[in-house]
DNA sequence: CCAGACGTTGTT
DNA sequence: GTCTGG
DNA sequence: CCAGACGTTGTT
DNA sequence: GTCTGG
């Protein structure tokens, strides 16, 4: 593993075992390509992007998505889309849906049970790091129409890239925006199957398998 | 020009 | 750092 | 995103 | 209703 100005042995160790409820602020896997020689390199980044001019840990907060129509443009993402873009490897995330008795959280993931790959931004900032301190890795997640599959439950999903994307995606030097911007796509309809799930998904301290084991909704809750 | 914000989601 | 609003 | 809290006083 | 924490 390796993250930027970080020698190996002061690489923070992600929590043992498998994740299934991974909150905000907390530290997630993602792969990186750190220059032009091409080698990828797993690191480990805080989920909420902390661009390198924030000076307040709750400006990631409020980044944890980036919207893929615009993430080019804003200030906040500009030069992340620009020179870091990342890979967020994922089995599923959550969604809720608002059923006609409440709202109704689904697991969606790959239909072959894959571990997938979510297009992300990331960024480096010194100004939120202690004097003699690493600076600080942070990590999006970028966002776009959903699909006919999870349109059933919410109107946008998360941006996933086929292998033959990796490359150019990850490649800092590569920066034609037009053709960046065009790969960040709704997946396809057959990539993801929805599951619904209980709702102690909603609180981030259950973190075990209970987040992801189906259960059966009543006739009442059919989705809008 | 400077000052102030910098974002997404969903708005049952 | 860079964009938007005034 | 959801869950859970939601304050004041006094402070260089 | 709106903000903060995770």
């Amino acid at each position: 593993m390796f993250l930027p100005h970080l020698s190996p042995d002061e690489i923070p160790e992600l929590p043992s075992g498998p994740r299934y409820n991974i909150a905000p602020t907390q530290l997630i896997a993602t792969v990186v390509q750190k220059d032009a020689a091409r080698d990828r390199q797993l690191a480990l980044a805080r989920w909420g992007l902390l661009p390198s001019w924030a000076e307040d840990f709750a400006i990631g907060a409020r980044m944890i998505n980036a919207r893929s129509e615009t993430a080019d443009s804003k200030p906040s993402f500009k030069n992340s889309f620009l020179s870091r873009r990342c890979l967020i490897p994922a089995d599923g995330y959550y969604e809720w849906a608002k059923t006609n008795v409440g709202k109704q959280p689904y697991l969606i993931e790959p239909s072959d049970g894959s571990v997938a790959a979510m297009a992300g931004l990331w960024s480096v900032n010194k100004k939120l790091a202690g004097a003699d301190e690493p600076p600080i890795v942070s990590c999006t997640i970028l966002t776009t129409l959903s699909n006919q599959t999870t349109s059933e439950i919410h109107d946008r999903m998360p941006v996933f890239l086929d292998s033959d994307q990796y490359e150019r995606w990850l490649s800092p030097e590569f920066r034609d925006v037009d053709v960046l911007k065009s790969m960040l796509r709704p997946a396809a309809d057959d990539k993801l199957k929805t599951t619904p799930v209980s709702a102690r998904v909603g609180n981030v301290w259950n973190d075990d398998s209970g987040c992801v084991a189906p259960v059966t909704l009543t006739n009442q809750q059919s989705l809008f």
